[in-house]
This record gives structure tokens, sequence and C-alpha cells, in this order.
DNA sequence: TATTTGTAGTTGTATATACAACTAAAAAAT
DNA sequence: ATTTTTTAGTTGTATATACAACTACAAATA
């Protein structure tokens, strides 16, 4: 755990770095191309792509986020109009989120540019090598969640 | 890009949703273990518990970091009495950046937290399977570096 | 049914993060 | 030698992050 040979081999040190990295990149790739919202709020929107009208704990719970963080940064969206806020009819303790159009729109600008960066990112990656790679990654994911 | 299987088969989104996790548990051990720093100082203290005396701009660079987040971060660290700053003498605008005996005292500690940590993320995890994983990650870390 | 317990969400506070704009100092160019 | 450019670091501002403490509501229990 102290040369650097065992820092480069550490595999969530590795995770974390490339995560800091991928941070940094998109989030300067939208604002260059004039999409104003940040990884953080690209994530929540993948989710809402996928599937629309979860609760904000549900949001923060697939992106492993506290709930007081979602609802900042969902406050941060509903200001650009990307979402809006339905409260449940069934129970009134939770907020249905929704896309706008806009929020809907966004989605293939955005995934244009991510997908751009992930093309680069696996650059000279074998296709199997990928698909270990995911494989042990989703190992992982399950042993810590 | 749309389907949930493509989402969970991104690398990238893993490894981010490994990163937040890894930061959420590491930074709840800390605390049980009442050991007041977090998982970015952490990243810090292990850059020089390897190597001391480097400036901020470096230690940015090395974690993927604005020299402005260095710049704070140190700061709560320095109030801690973990680091001291010193000026170096053959280039005034370089801070170098050294361990207290308090900062050297936390690597035994620290180390046996996101040890315990590691060992239980790669549980049922193959040698071979975290080898080959680790090769990908350096790829793809360069890729986009 | 009334009380207790659990869940969803918000706000106060503190750290982390990065861009823009700045100062200070070194290096490069003229 | 002077000017210009580059580099290291700081501060203002805005978003992101999480814990503690809180409100509102639902579910469980007594």
């Amino acid at each position: 755990m102290k040369t650097p040979e065992s820092i480069s081999a550490n595999i969530l040190f590795l995770t974390g770095l490339i995560t800091n990295r991928l941070t940094y990149s998109i989030n300067r790739s939208f604002r260059e191309a004039e999409i104003d919202i940040t990884l953080e709020q690209f994530s929540i929107l993948t989710l809402l792509w996928y599937k629309e009208g979860r609760n904000q704990q549900e949001l923060a719970n697939e992106l492993s986020r506290d709930k007081t963080t979602v609802t900042r940064t969902l406050k941060n969206m509903f200001g650009k109009n990307l979402l809006v806020k339905v409260p449940d009819k069934t129970d009134r303790r939770n907020n249905l989120i929704y896309l706008t159009n806009k929020g809907k729109e966004l989605q293939e600008r955005c995934i244009r540019i991510t997908g751009n960066y992930y093309v680069r990112a696996l650059d000279n990656l074998s296709e199997p090598e990928v698909d270990y790679a995911i494989v042990a990654l989703n190992k992982i994911l399950s042993n810590i969640s």
C-alpha cells in the first residue's frame, strides 16, 4: 500500500481517478457545446430518460447520493426548466419527478457528447477486455452496495 | 444508450457509481473510527505518504483536480495540523507541502480502514479478473488523460 | 383508535469542486 | 535589458455533497 506500484495497481484508486478525469472533461464538453448542465445533472437526466416519475429518494439511491444532495441538484434543474415536480396523489410524501420537453430534447445532444467521449476512452481496448472489466466492476459494485 | 442494459454495461457509468459509493462509505468509516479526514484529504495524504515536498499544482494534476480546489482542501488540512506549507527557495512561486508528525501517524490507521474496504470490494473476484480489470482501467485512464 | 415508528423531503452548516479574474514570480522572446 | 508569456497560487462566486435536525405524512403496533 506504500509503493507507487501498489497505488496504481489499486483498482478502486483507479476508478476514482477515472471518475475525477471524466467529470472534469464532460463538464467542460457540455460547457463548450453550450449545454447548460453538469455531469451530476446529466446523471439524473439519464435515469429519467429511461424511466420518469421516480421520487427523489429513488434517484438518490440509484446514484448513491444523499437525498439532501438530490433536493438541491433538482432545485437547480427546476430553475432551468429541465424537470417538474409532481406530488404523488397516492402517497403525499413523494415528489414524482418528470422531464419537461426541454429536458427530453437534451438527450440527443448530451449523448452525442458522452458517446464520443466513451469511444475515445475505450480506444485500443479489445471487446473481451471491456467485457471482462464490466463483469469485474459489476461484482465490485455489488460487493459494496 | 437508452436501455437499462446499455446503462449498466457502460464502463464509465459503472466507475462513477463505484466512486460515489466508495466516497460515501469511506467517509463514513473514517468518521466512525474518529479519524477526522475526508476521502479527498486521504487522497492528498496518500500522495504525500509516498513522496513529500510536492507543490500544489502537482497534487492537483495527480488527482485531476483544479488547483483552486487543492488550495482550499489544503487550507482545511493545515487547520488540522496534518500538513505544512514551505515556500520553495529556488522558485518562489511554489509552495512545497510536507506532512506533520500528525499527518504521518495517520497513515497506518487510515490504511487499515481502506484496506479492509478494498478486500470486501474484491470479494469473489479471481486474481486474473482483478489484474485484467486493472489493465483495462489503466488504458482508459491513459486514453482520457 | 391512539401512539409509535418509519419514510420522503427541506433547511442549516461545512467541505469539495471549478471557472473567472486576479497577484506574484519565473521563463521566453524581442 | 525590457517586454511578453507562462506558471503557481489565491479569492469571488456558483454548484455539489452530506450530516444533523427538522416537518409532514404513512405504516405498524398497542
